[in-house]
DNA sequence: ATAAAGTTTAACCAAATGGTTGAATTATTT
DNA sequence: AAATAATTCAACCATTTGGTTAAACTTTAT
């Protein structure tokens, strides 16, 4: 045995899962080794604090949206295509990693310096190419006058909002696990029309 | 001195902001027992125990929010009159109690039972009026085929998750706290016709 | 084979945390 | 004014928590 890498990606899968589900504050050391099957001090051998080891799971987690929604921001298509591929996105996302759009957008919350720093030592910024295509659109007359940054974000909240609000949609409108994931998928057909309908010219 | 329910009142406002601020796990006993300038003993005279305060708190959070939105949703206005006051009223909250939606919906998805206990409990639910609204709309053909609980979403959504993700809105875009308060004030405007014309049929 | 380096473990530690206690102080009742 | 009840506080406590250590075990290099 000693498939070299094996302890030190166990304890990061167990990390992911153990933070992503209490946040930074709610997770413990503990439960975190109990959860990847090893001895506690191995979690300090090879990430040496509870903050490195977060902050290792914290940035792969802003990596695994941020990249890919910049490069369908920034690709050849419509916009119409666009929105379809980032709701497509974010549905595949969240069937994947359910509790990473939460995770994320608290644990920013918490502590915006982390974040910030992400986006300053990666260079991340909104493509050029999609501004330029929402004001073609406008001056085009297909559009209505609307601002780049309020036209993705309509985009971003119709997709993630009912995903980190979970609990409170199935609460409220009291569907079980199956309602849920059917709310869903409606949502998938619907958002990119709703998205694109709404903008047009009134 | 002695104004009676000073204390406990002085407890519970610190409690809220140190709670909203950090979260139930984050938050600390002895720093609302700073931030309220009293002994820490006293929070348990006044409240027992961390949860009960916690409990307290969370409650009340919830009583600024969904009782209201009941209201509106129920009332005899029209649907796009009922869309602006929802608008107006989560842009409200947020001025008065900016951490409120984050803060509800992480412990939210931290202990869903808090939450369901207290569905139960008060009997919330949407009122029909609403349901029958969005169906006399679609069968007098002026509104596209979707159910009420997607077109409610749709607007919570473009509401709240601006407001939840306040630090990646800033940081994605690189707004000041002054870019980011005139980015919600256009979404005022913005949000009722999205949503009214995103609908409209096809 | 042997030394060196890398890995794993149990036992341990100091600090932090929610909570308790009992005395002291203040307000209320009789 | 005396007795009673409510409130406040400093000191204390048990447990939890992130982190350390030193010895044991395993793998790799010589």
């Amino acid at each position: 045995m000693g498939l070299e890498k094996e302890t030190e990606e166990k304890i990061f899968i167990a990390a992911q899962e153990v933070f992503q589900k209490k946040g930074f504050d709610g997770a413990r050391m503990q439960e975190i080794a109990d959860q990847a099957d090893i001895n506690k001090s191995m979690l300090h051998y090879y990430y040496r604090s509870k903050d490195k080891l977060f902050m290792a799971v914290f940035q792969a987690g802003i990596k695994k949206i941020l990249p890919k929604l910049i490069g369908v921001l920034g690709s050849e298509k419509t916009l119409e295509e666009k929105v379809v591929q980032i709701v497509d996105f974010y549905y595949y996302i969240f069937k994947v990693n359910p509790n990473l759009p939460a995770f994320v957008i608290h644990e920013m919350n918490m502590h915006p310096e982390r974040f910030h720093q992400f986006i300053v030592s990666t260079h991340v910024q909104i493509p050029q190419k999609f501004n330029e295509q929402v004001e073609e659109e406008i001056s085009a007359g297909r559009m209505m006058e609307i601002k780049s940054e309020q036209f993705l974000i309509n985009i971003v909240s119709m997709c993630m909002m009912p995903v980190i609000a979970k609990k409170m949609v199935q609460g409220i409108f009291g569907f079980d696990e199956s309602d849920y994931k059917n709310f869903l998928k409606e949502r998938k057909k619907l958002i990119p029309e709703l998205i694109m309908k709404g903008v047009k010219p009134s």
